[in-house]
DNA sequence: AAACGAGGTGGGAAAATGTGGAAAAACCTG
DNA sequence: CAGGTTTTTCCACATTTTCCCACCTCGTTT
């Protein structure tokens, strides 16, 4: 189960430090992809698999919107080594589509990881924690009082 | 039962010890996540992979609102293992998004335990026993007389 | 009232983690 | 094939985190 912020550098080498609680369950090879809303996507193999699939037979060819969404996901995908110090090596062109630099705050949700530029995640969790009342109603649904 | 009001104090190290009388119904590992009206929430682990799994598998990423309401949830959360002397340690931006610092009120609400910075707490429940009439017309809704 | 025990708090030592850089290997190019 | 450049592997340092022990306070017991 991946959760949690982590806050790390990206050094000139382009290395991403993965957080130590996500390794165990992420293995030595990862798949990194573009994300929606401006991040990277990192998922195990194994989940890689099953969401491709889930992409090449439940979406709908017909929606132009949907053969683009997979286009990106998965031609933009790479599949990375994770180093023996439990480090990622980021491609230049999924860094620059997320618009990495220097920092990068690596999230964990489930079943995934997402990395995103620092300050494009403040701003975006700020305006999502404005939202009182959807996370509320949310919450109610879900049977969490 | 999770019931108590417990006024505790975080340690430089950011630990908080969890009321003794809580410590065998939430078990060795617990999740803590923001939770509502700026406190956080904390869950046995089981409790928490229900509303994980719920949250991973049954809301559709298509929607903008979903994707939100997953990363406030998941992505600010943390597993913690309640430590030897039954400490939790809280994570930075956990700490900072419910205004701790000093001290904690830790309080029992049936099946989950919240945390809040004391004054904010007090200023919030005294406002609340100022709406008697409220709680009193709510019992009554509950059929509790 | 002293002794005892349980619960809470603080701090030090040891281990783990994150980061930067050097050495080695692979690659490309002229 | 030599030279230079990039990539990969490896090592070392510093900081953080984790683990462990000692103390303090408060309430209860003898």
């Amino acid at each position: 189960m991946l959760i949690g912020e982590y806050l790390h550098t990206i050094d000139q080498k382009n290395r991403l430090s993965v957080p130590s609680k996500f390794r165990k369950e992420l293995g030595k090879i990862v798949v990194v992809s573009r994300g929606l809303d401006k991040c990277l996507f990192l998922y195990t193999i194994e989940a890689w698999k099953k969401l491709a699939e889930k992409l090449a037979t439940e979406l709908p060819w017909g929606k132009a919107e949907n053969r683009s969404f997979m286009r990106t996901m998965i031609a933009g995908a790479a599949d990375i080594q994770i180093d023996a110090l439990g480090r990622v090596l980021l491609p230049e062109n999924l860094k620059k589509f997320a618009s990495l630099e220097k920092d990068a705050m690596v999230v964990g949700l489930y079943n995934r990881v997402e990395i995103w530029n620092p300050e494009i995640w403040k701003a975006y969790s700020d305006s999502a924690n404005q939202n009182t009342e959807l996370i509320a109603e949310k919450l109610g649904e879900l049977g969490m009082y």
